[in-house]
DNA sequence: TTAATAGTGTCTATAAGACATTATATG
DNA sequence: CATATAATGTCTTATAGACACTATTAA
């Protein structure tokens, strides 16, 4: 179907740089975390030193569609292969590269951090997991990725208050204890134990195997995420905000 | 900060044709509906004579990023200034133009139809509104709008079922039963009457004017919505998802 | 037995669904 | 008065929050 080139006003027009770049969430320990990389130092490297999302060029030969190049960068990075993956937004203005009017294609991944062997990429010279602490309070990003990064948290923590997406931060099997943590980790305040396993039974999100998970205490049973169930919606949020200004999520 | 142009690998790799596209609905007596523009048939044009979404290529000279990208075609084609525009995603791979690998960034607008004054534009000899029906059925469209009309379709009823959001599409000033209308033409099904009218004005989002509309029985009371309340979340769902199936929203 | 965490039950509050009832305009 | 639509009230149901209580393991 793709036939020659020179065609329509279509080339009359400069073209943008294109990227794609990614959030990737994980939990370390009880903490919300997101893998960035290092920029390389080369010459006309843009930001060098500065962390930023990981993330590059289109390849046009490869790529068979955006979602395709985030595959591929993900897994150049962390190895895994088929995480959690949606599609954030995008971002392109004259002034976030220096080498001229940018887009980037932005995609948010979930996976379990124990899952994961870094690899430094081709612009990376290195890749570590940052705590997502108080939202703000990073160091400073390359890019316009601050703002992008802001932009995942925030989608990530609203869905997390009335779908299952933070299962996918946990390994295979979890505890449904384990699940609430994570949750605890990406809304940022404690849930109730007796509604939360309520809501998590009721959505039919996750199914019992038959092993647990023994301390010095009563064991707990493991559960997994139903197949087929990357995302299940909840039939409400969780502490429906409260007194007058209940608006602006 | 825009410093020369030639470094690094960035232009190394080919550049992806960028296009911003957008998804404007209105309401056409009691149903959703999009505005259409039909494809010129000029040489070299892409699908000549197949109706599209509005959109175009980026003017890196004249849009400073892709928002105002998108606000310049909103005014070319509508002459709105300021409807509901929101970033819906982007579709990228190299086989949805025939010029070669493209990506586009899409927005979707609410505004009420009867504000809108159609413009032919550059690329478009006709535009017009067509009926969101059952989603599907549509008529065939160029490039892969119609999997693009999709998911802005879905992402509306989605959104309809726990926001704000349809009031968009009727003029400043509407009656309580016309904001229901609007939702049940987005959502596609009945809702119930008292039920919408606690939800709505719980929720502190429009405000009554001194002003009725009068027919022949009781008049209604004419309300707006409260300025800065373009969107507002409701704690829960409409009909939730009944008997088994809660899933897959 | 104690300590610790897993898991359940009870009660209340909130908001939606269903549907009936009252209110207010015109003719 | 009749008619039509606006607006409100009542009753039931589903699920979240708070918090108490029971269950099961190791040591």
């Amino acid at each position: 179907m793709p036939r020659a080139r020179p065609q329509e006003p279509a080339p009359a027009f400069e073209r943008p740089l294109t990227t794609v770049d990614l959030v990737i969430f994980g939990l370390a320990g009880d903490s919300l975390s997101v893998l960035l990389v290092r920029r390389g130092d080369g010459p006309g490297e843009p930001f060098p030193g500065l962390w930023a999302l990981p993330g590059g060029f289109i390849d046009v030969e490869r790529d068979r569609d955006l979602e395709a190049c985030a595959m591929r960068k993900l897994k150049e990075k962390t190895g895994v292969a088929s995480p959690y993956l949606e599609q954030l937004g995008s971002w392109g203005d004259g002034r976030r590269d220096p080498r001229g009017w940018s887009a980037t294609h932005v995609y948010f991944a979930l996976m379990p951090i124990d899952g994961v062997t870094l690899r430094a990429g081709a612009n990376a010279v290195d890749a570590r997991w940052f705590s997502v602490a108080g939202n703000g309070a990073q160091k400073k990003l390359a890019f316009d990725h601050q703002r992008i990064l802001d932009a995942a948290v925030a989608r990530l923590r609203g869905k997390a208050d009335y779908t299952s997406l933070p299962a996918h931060l946990l390994p295979k099997e979890f505890t449904l204890t384990e699940l609430q943590r994570a949750y605890e980790a990406v809304i940022g305040r404690p849930l109730e134990k007796s509604a939360f396993r309520t809501r998590v039974l009721a959505a039919d999100v996750v199914e019992p195997t038959s092993r647990v998970r023994g301390g010095s205490n009563r064991p707990a049973r493991l559960y997994r995420l139903k197949s087929g169930k990357d995302i299940v919606y909840f039939p409400r949020n969780f502490e429906p905000r409260k007194s007058d200004g209940r608006s602006e999520r």
